[in-house]
RNA sequence: GGUCCCAUCGUCUAGCGGUCUAGGACGUGGCCCUCUCAAGGCUAAAACACGGGUUCGAUUCCCGUUGGGACCGCCA
């Protein structure tokens, strides 16, 4: 019967597809994979005023470009306004929900008085009895919710939770417009959808009695349901904006690869024993809600760039190579539409690979292969380009100039004649070189640099610093 | 204020009564490697919130306290 699982991520459009919705929608997908069921991308936007269709593509594109596929939807609830209507007339014949007409004003008074007064904020259930209409008003509809009693939500992940209905108060279904509200169609729809587990932040654990009781009245099975644990921010509050970028496509433009995002976000939450890095593969193969835990978790940004970081060094240098070429661009390195040789760039990427910790910063560091160096660190300068330097650059210049095995070996091959022949370090020769080529003290091997930087432009180069002078 | 959830190093976590002088990872310090910077290796500092029980024995089970969070909307 594993077969039959089918779970859903169901965000509102009310913004991008954020850190905390790609966790939800992340463990959802990661649940279905495992369970070989479906996984299901409904977009809750029975908010018309907050709504918008620039959001829905947004958190498409998220949703795509972190790879997490669905297999069916996206359904729009807007388009599904008249299911609920005729759920919602049910329920008004069967007596299980009826017409309420206070005033939004009235309400929101209501409910700040009774927040001073340190009395439960719940609606007071007025209109409950009402046989006529209140004239010159439309009113909203409430759904009726059992006054005693207790409604037990059984968790994967919390367990039993047991609550009392003498605090669930009678929600609003239908708005006095005649569109829906969220715990109604959220219940309408999972049926609807036939959806077997509701996997979502705990932040609804507080809703899901309320649900429960919608189920029941409605006849319908209840599902099973994970509320996963809150990401926070650093001072522990919900994670927002204020703790920095929140939107999952900003972290595209920073520089992170979507594997090292999903991988930093399944950590946050659930474990596999110490392992810290996982393929998808492994992931799917692993993921269970017995090793989720109950605690929210402290989005830690120094975490997720290491382990961008560690990706990045996995990566091929092929596909790092593709990848870079959009941030290339950004730094102004290379022209839209520039045509560059990607054997070469690969080559160039492998030797910075495992000194970026993001596309951006491994963009920049290409840039030397890219161009000749607009100026010297003046700190650099004084120290390397100094006369013995200088008349170290000029030895080498010409070995390089008479070389034929122009290679990472044969370069070597050079140095170490120069180092011997003068009793130096390598590095007294080996930095004043960087300086010529980088612009700084700060790259990969110089051997590897020079090679791939080619006969002609190193020449150039050592010719300019040369030509520069001591400062 | 009411309801609900939660509680191991600064952070993410392992631990599912004895294996804990509490393990791993990020970050931080030191050392090694070394042409610079990284990467890598080694290493150090760093936690079971508190108080009661239960038990021969609690980080692990129960209760309370404290602390944090979420929800309480004609938002989702």
């Amino acid at each position: 019967m594993a077969g039959g699982i089918r779970v859903r991520f169901a965000p509102s459009p009310t913004g991008h597809l954020h850190i905390g919705g790609a966790r939800t929608a992340l463990f959802n997908w990661l649940f279905a994979l495992h369970n070989r069921g479906r996984f299901i991308l409904r977009i809750e936007d029975t908010d018309t005023t907050r709504s918008t269709d620039e959001y829905i593509e947004a958190i498409i594109q998220g949703m795509t470009w972190l790879g997490l596929d669905w297999d069916e939807g996206p359904f729009r609830q807007t388009d599904r306004f008249d299911i609920y209507r005729g759920y919602v007339d049910r329920l008004i014949t069967e007596g299980k929900a009826y017409y309420c007409y206070c005033s939004s004003e009235e309400l929101e008074a209501r409910r700040q008085e009774a927040m001073a007064l340190g009395r439960p904020v719940m609606y007071d259930g007025r209109c409950r009895g009402l046989k006529e209409p209140v004239a010159g008003v439309t009113p909203v509809v409430r759904f009726r919710m059992p006054q005693d009693g207790h409604t037990i939500v059984h968790d994967l992940i919390h367990g039993v939770v047991e609550f009392d209905n003498a605090h669930l108060d009678d929600l609003i279904i239908l708005r006095s417009d005649k569109t829906p509200t969220y715990n109604f169609t959220v219940v309408v729809d999972d049926v609807d959808m036939r959806i077997t587990h509701v996997i979502r932040g705990d932040d609804h654990l507080n809703n899901t009695p309320k649900q429960i009781q919608m189920y029941r009245a409605l006849g319908y099975e209840i599902p099973k349901f994970s509320h996963l644990p809150m990401i926070l921010g650093a001072d522990k509050t919900r994670l927002s904006k204020r703790h920095g970028a929140t939107s999952v496509m900003a972290y595209k433009e920073m520089g992170y690869l979507p594997d090292a995002l999903i991988n930093y976000l399944v950590r946050l939450g659930w474990s596999y024993g110490d392992q810290e890095i996982f393929t998808r593969d492994e992931l799917v193969r692993h993921f269970s809600f017995e090793s989720v835990g109950k605690a929210a978790a402290v989005f830690n940004p120094e975490k997720l760039l290491w382990l961008n970081s560690q990706y990045i060094m996995k990566s091929s240098p092929e596909t790092l190579a593709e990848q870079v070429v959009p941030f290339l661009v950004n730094e102004a390195i290379l022209a839209e539409g520039d045509i560059v040789d990607k054997g070469w760039l690969a080559k160039a990427v492998k030797t910075l690979q495992e000194r970026s910790k993001t596309l951006v910063e491994l963009a920049s560091s290409l840039r030397y292969y890219f161009a000749d160096p607009a100026a010297y660190d003046e700190k650099a300068r004084t120290k390397f380009l100094n006369d013995k330097g200088l008349q170290l650059l000029a030895e080498l210049r010409s070995s390089l100039n008479e070389l034929h095995d122009y290679t990472h070996d044969g370069i070597e091959k050079i140095f170490s004649a120069i180092v011997e022949r003068h009793g130096i370090k390598l590095g007294a020769i080996a930095q004043p070189v960087r300086v010529a080529l980088t612009g700084g003290t700060v790259s990969p091997g110089i051997f590897e640099v020079i090679e791939i930087i080619g006969k002609e432009t190193t020449i150039r180069r050592i010719d300019k610093a040369i030509a520069a002078g001591p400062e």
